[in-house]
DNA sequence: TCAAATACATGACGAACGTCATTTATCCAT
DNA sequence: ATGGATAAATGACGTTCGTCATGTATTTGA
């Protein structure tokens, strides 16, 4: 069966939706081509004539998850003013970003299996943290650049470890402890 | 072949030991049973003897991992006196550290998949936990025992967070970088 | 010393994996 | 309108996966 070009495009723009999604939500090596196919409402045929391997819709995959958290953090450092750090540091640990891993933070959800990848994605993941780390910058509190810097680093780790340690954590109540600590200790200033 | 009943244990420890390094090296859905048992010089047949399964394996190794991470730090909180909270910090954000997943943290290298296992091996992770905080309360400072709390699991998730960027990144100089900002943030008493 | 117990090896199973050649059906350009 | 281009479906390939039944050799207990 054939389809119309835009058609065509549309569906492989779903492929990469998808496949950002279950890979944040199930790991890289927890999704087959076949599964992917299937929840993008395809078939596994079809995959080969939209990208080169699995490695290759992987690397677009979380290109396309990174750059999305990227755009949201852009979006209020810009517009949050006085209360941005909060917002953000409210936002990543929430509940809901807790419990819906395959729209949130790629860099907690796959960060530890990135680690283990030699590919190109790794290079991806670096440049969104070298992107993340300066809009932090500019919402953080410190007396030079450098101890800005700093704190932003800081920060960064701390919403990652967080949310992985919440996440991986049995205990709702315990879990929403860690949440709240770290959230109290990004709000203290530090 | 049959082999004495103390190299019988001794072999079994030692597919328990083997498994919980391959894990945190290459993640669960990374490690064949077959690839194992070769690292422990059997061969895949013998593994049923001895598990009931991959996911039984998995539980009795992420167990003996979080043990002795526990152990680890139960010692310098023992022994670590005023600096202990420094030597602990030290140690885990340490280049060492960050290059040998296989011999270090289970929480920063598997607590993503963890996450998507809904079976006990969560629990392992939640008791262990509950435990390091504790260990972390007697040597973190604070007013009272619940800002002591707050602050032990925002150390913890700090640690946590800056093994798994600083492994995912890609280039040495940001890696070290993210390390060393997160120990200082810890040392300045938070 | 000899029989029973058992630790490991061998080899096979069905399922799922990533990959691809081929076919089918439809859009697009002429 | 028609023919060439092509998106997706079909179905198969060789691996590797987790699992297990069976075989074999050795240790252990009587």
């Amino acid at each position: 069966m054939r389809v119309s070009r835009e058609k065509a495009a549309e569906n492989r723009e779903r492929i990469i939706d998808v496949a950002s999604k279950l890979f944040r939500e199930r790991g890289f090596d927890g999704v087959g081509v076949a599964d992917l196919m299937k929840s993008a409402g395809l078939t596994h045929g079809g995959f080969y004539g939209n990208f080169e391997s699995k490695d290759d819709l992987i690397l677009q995959a979380c290109t396309r998850a990174l750059d999305h958290s990227l755009n949201s953090l852009k979006n209020v450092v810009e517009h949050g003013g006085k209360d941005a750090l909060n917002i953000v540091a409210t936002t990543y640990l929430s509940s809901a970003h807790r419990d819906h891993p395959g729209s949130g933070c790629a860099m907690a959800a796959l960060g530890a299996e990135v680690a283990r990848n030699s590919s190109p994605v790794r290079a991806t993941f670096t440049k969104t943290v070298c992107s993340t780390v300066e809009l932090l910058m500019q919402i953080v509190t410190g007396k030079s650049k450098r101890a800005k810097r700093e704190r932003s680093l800081a920060v960064y780790s701390s919403l990652v470890g967080a949310l992985v340690l919440s996440r991986a954590v049995d205990d709702p109540e315990l879990s929403t402890e860690i949440l709240q600590a770290t959230l109290a200790s990004i709000s203290a200033g530090d």
